[in-house]
DNA sequence: ACGTTATCGAACACTCTGTACGATAACAGT
DNA sequence: ACTGTTATCGTACAGAGTGTTCGATAACGT
């Protein structure tokens, strides 16, 4: 990819990032975004069709290292459905996140949290299709797959959204707790 | 209130609502409403400031019959919380739901959905903090009070979700168990 | 019958969107 | 270093949407 190519794409997703934290995503205005990015308006255009396929953009940016299930041989970072225990798969994404990998933290803690938790959500919810295991514990007797499926991810986004608004003082571990308590009834 | 008044709010909400149904807020336009409810532009400005705040009416006005916490002593309407068991609680909302009240259905379950799913959940959250037994069961040890209480709003709001988004085929003595299932790990 | 007030309709300034185009400068490959 | 390609710039523009203003009209409650 031409090198001013990235650099513009790169000056737009920091110019949004920016303007995502301060203020809510319906006001800000594609002015502001190519102000604050320096750029001239017709480049915008040639990125993006629009705001919303920007953000589309940028929340896949943001995921595909933790989500992309396409198993590159030899990568150094170990997909997370690959990595150890399946008990330990939940720690491994607060820690994570922990680490503020993409600046995703503050997207997921900000006002618009809704936009970035949805497609969180989402791409849980296919991880999950594609490795029931993933979490450990049992699905219990009684209720239909989807709906266990759509419980177990709500309830882990949840669970991130509960400790970043809270500020984040638990440890990872102590989430991982919660999690496994309000969804098994018992840590594992 | 003046009877032009109640016509007029009624015919913007019923624009409003129909609109919802059909397309996305962020797309709806003034211009929309007003020549659906056929009225003046003067006269849509004359009661809601913006679209927002008539997003906002719109949902206080909705749940306001499900969620008022004023007893009105008389009021033929039982209030949830006052009725019967705690454990039909569940029951009686679903029911409530079903009955199609309002016409909520229809805004849970378009495309907007999100919209209102959000505003349901935060009434719950405020419903269960004032009557921590609204659902019977018992919180299990080791999680944070405002954790449990989110994540059972949660969980009920999904459930819900769940429902519509299949078709609401079960009925909702079934989607109750679901609940408890998932919430406490068995039937109530 | 009266004074009040909600509505109308048209006009208005303003902001934002998405596009167009020629000029310029950075780029990749040879 | 040369060359053809292409991303960017700046400006301008049409179109759509927002929120306000104001005088005229008609419905309202008492």
């Amino acid at each position: 990819m031409d090198r001013r190519q990235k650099k513009t794409r790169e000056a737009i997703f920091n110019a949004f990032t920016e303007l995502l934290s301060k203020k809510h995503y319906n006001q800000i205005t594609v002015g502001e975004i190519i102000e604050k990015a320096d750029i001239g308006r017709a480049t915008f255009y040639a990125h993006f069709e629009t705001k919303d396929f920007l953000l589309k953009e940028l929340c896949e940016e943001l995921f595909c290292h933790i989500f992309d299930a396409t198993e590159e041989s030899g990568d150094k970072h170990k997909h997370i459905f690959n990595c150890d225990a399946p008990s330990s798969v939940i720690l491994h994404l607060l820690q994570h996140l922990q680490k503020n990998d993409n600046k995703i933290l503050d997207l997921l803690s900000c006002e618009n949290n809704e936009l970035f938790l949805r497609y969180f959500k989402e791409n849980l919810k296919e991880l999950i299709k594609n490795h029931p295991n993933l979490f450990g514990g049992e699905k219990p007797r009684g209720l239909p797959d989807d709906y266990w499926i759509n419980h177990m991810s709500v309830t882990f986004v949840e669970t991130v959204r509960w400790w970043i608004h809270n500020g984040m003082k638990e440890e990872p571990q102590m989430l991982a707790d919660y999690f496994y308590i309000a969804a098994y009834g018992k840590a594992i």
